[in-house]
RNA sequence: GCCUUCGUAGCUCAGUUGGAAGAGCAACGCAUUCGUAAUGCGUAGGUCGUCGGUUCGAAUCCGACCGAAGGCUCCA
């Protein structure tokens, strides 16, 4: 055997991410050879390190079961307990192909290696190909649990061999290991699926199709809610708003570049004759149309066409997902016409809509990615356009003092993408708005403006979405606010809640005086106990109860009882007037406040 | 679409090796009129996802399909 090329580490000197990178890729190796113990003749794939931990990708002759993660896990720790060194060393190639000769993965990844620096990795009888980047001994690693088992392809294409995949959660500390886990916890708890059918918000069926969800009345209230918000910022900052339908020729498609890029991802078409039409996946062709329809000076630009439109996408069955993955979705989108010196002063103004609705709802963190095309992809060739859209998409983020990464092959076909990727308060990302700047398609779709000199030019669009799909934004949101939404999206705002039947005519002017302010109020007329009213209030999430009975019937008063922020939390507020009331509600409403 | 798992009342779930479909909550009815998270009693509710097969007999075993979950792939 030869010696040792890896050097032993001083984990304690390493960067946290270095270390745990490390740590997790250990463990994987021990995953790997705990895994060999269980089935002889797994077939290894490989096992990287993850955020949260690490996973190992097999091949085996049966489904692994979670019966099996138990002893994987348990013979993990045995190896763990025994410190065993782990040991890099050099090795010949035809040493290694004879040695991997029953391991078609590691084969395969053999070949692959360009120069001669094959190294493998050993630790107690168990040895892995592996380029190297581990901890000194099994005993360096810490706490962790197999989490799941998944299917997986074979490095990550669809037309390779599936392998099943375990997951394992690794921390430096039984601390932040627990801490990972109530998180998970946490989410689960607040998953809008499930808050979704508590709260009556929306529903699907097998009736209606996959991906295809139903809004109940308080969900439709939220939604409705939603879109009047950014109606009423669009038309402030100058947008008009446009309706365009649902169906589109094909026609229209194949000249905009979708038929060619994007057939895939749309229903099935509808034949009529010779003609067949598309359900709309989107509304860029459209409002291109719309643009069309009257002649355009450079004077009217910048032009800004906004629509909530019902879009629909064929989305893969398995990768839908509640409302943040569905067939139909309403899209809060907008087309604005520009030449091409106003390219920097939309995107701003875009932006400025982007963080003033974001932060609205409580996203104050979010950071942005800028996606741009690679040599690979399926852009439409226009290497030009391509470079003045990225240009004047850096220079409108840079003018905006906007930091971003970027990310290549992430593009839009037409053009760059500004994507907006927010954190909600469990620290999850979702990208929700976007801002696309577009130097392709207007021009194929004939789109003209007459400059001052009286020629014809091709204006710039601009596509940008707020909060992106209505659906998928109100999901993230229901887990965002776990269901407990502010005052002023909340679909039930106040309940009544009479101590007896004789405060029933006290109960029911209260919330006829609060609906007169346009305020959503339920009375509880159930011929139930206060305790009970409350508790159904609570669950609901209900934000404010007002309790009635003699003495406020007799003082004009309620006694104020707040949802409280947070589900559990409740203040109870004592009693309180009702222009006192009213004056707190207006003004929490006005505001959107979202609490503490 | 692929891998794995799952589908019993509106919801959450029990249902032993195949042998008469259950509970709690919700709903409905009656009684109760109550002061900050569940009043009591009663009634009703199911082609066990669908279709087919094995069997004397299927919620239970097998197959196909539909739907869901966790991943993978994909997301203009």
């Amino acid at each position: 055997m030869t010696e040792s090329i890896e050097a032993s580490v001083d984990l304690k000197t390493l960067e946290r991410d270095e270390r745990l990178a490390r740590m997790r890729h250990s463990a994987a190796h021990v995953l790997a050879e705990a895994m060999v113990g269980l089935i002889p003749e797994a077939e290894l794939g490989f096992g990287p390190p993850t955020d949260v931990g690490f996973y190992y990708d097999f091949r085996l002759p049966r489904a692994l079961t979670n019966d099996d993660l138990l002893v994987l896990e348990r013979n993990m720790k045995r190896s763990i307990k025994r410190n065993h060194h782990f040991l890099m060393e050099r090795i010949e190639r035809d040493e290694a192909s004879t040695y991997w000769g029953n391991q078609p993965f590691k084969l395969e990844l053999l070949s692959e290696l360009e120069d001669e620096n094959i190294t493998q990795c050993s630790h107690s009888d168990f040895v892995d190909l592996c380029r190297g980047g581990h901890v000194n001994h099994t005993g360096e690693i810490p706490p962790f649990k197999l989490i799941s088992i998944a299917g997986a392809y074979w490095k990550g294409d669809e037309n390779n061999p599936q392998m099943q995949r375990v997951y394992g959660a690794l921390f430096e500390t039984r601390e932040e290991l627990e801490e990972w886990e109530k998180q998970r916890e946490e989410a689960q708890r607040r998953d809008h699926r499930k808050l979704g059918r508590e709260l009556e918000l929306f529903t699907f069926s097998e009736d209606i199709g996959q991906g295809i969800p139903l809004f109940l009345p308080k969900g439709e209230v939220i939604r409705n809610l939603m879109e009047s918000f950014v109606r009423q910022q669009q038309e402030d900052a100058g947008y008009q708003h446009v309706w365009t339908g649902h169906l589109v020729k094909k026609s229209l498609y194949e000249r905009s570049g979708h038929m060619q890029n994007y057939e895939s991802s749309m229903f099935p078409p509808l034949v009529d004759g010779e003609t067949e039409f598309f359900l709309k996946p989107m509304n860029c062709p459209s409002h291109m149309t719309l643009f069309n329809a009257t002649a355009h000076s450079y004077r009217d630009l910048p032009l800004r066409f906004a629509e909530f439109a019902t879009l629909y996408r064929y989305e893969k069955s398995g990768e839908l997902s509640g409302l943040t993955r569905v067939r139909s979705l309403t899209q809060d989108d907008a087309h604005i016409f520009c030449l091409p010196e106003q390219v920097q002063q939309e995107f701003s103004n875009s932006l400025e809509l982007i963080k003033n609705t974001l932060e609205t709802y409580g996203f104050s963190d979010y950071r942005v990615a800028l996606s741009l095309p690679d040599s690979a992809g399926k852009y439409i060739d226009a290497p030009e356009l391509w470079e003045a859209a990225i240009q004047a998409l850096r220079n409108a983020m840079e003018a905006s003092g906007l930091e971003y990464v970027e990310e290549e092959g992430e593009a839009a076909f037409y053009g760059p993408k500004a994507d907006f990727i927010a954190k909600d308060v469990l620290g999850r990302e979702w990208q929700l708005s976007t801002i696309q700047v577009d130097f392709i398609q207007p021009g194929r779709l004939g789109c003209v403006y007459v400059g001052e000199d009286g020629q014809d030019h091709t204006p710039v669009m601009l596509h940008r979405a707020v909060t992106g799909s209505t659906e998928r934004f109100l999901g993230v949101l229901i887990e965002h606010f776990n269901g407990a939404f502010p005052l002023w999206l909340s679909p039930v705002q106040v309940v009544v809640i009479p101590i007896a039947d004789r405060h029933h005519s006290y109960a029911n002017s209260v919330q006829a005086k609060l609906k007169s302010e346009g305020f959503r109020v339920d009375v509880d007329l159930r011929s139930e106990r206060m305790g009970a009213k409350i508790r159904l209030a609570q669950l609901q999430k209900i934000p404010y109860m007002l309790i009635v009975g003699d003495k406020e019937a007799e003082a004009n008063s309620v006694s104020l009882r707040v949802r409280g922020s947070s589900s559990a939390e409740t203040q109870d507020l004592g009693e309180t007037q009702i222009d006192e009331l009213l004056t707190r509600l207006l003004n929490e409403r006005e505001s959107r406040d979202i609490g503490p």
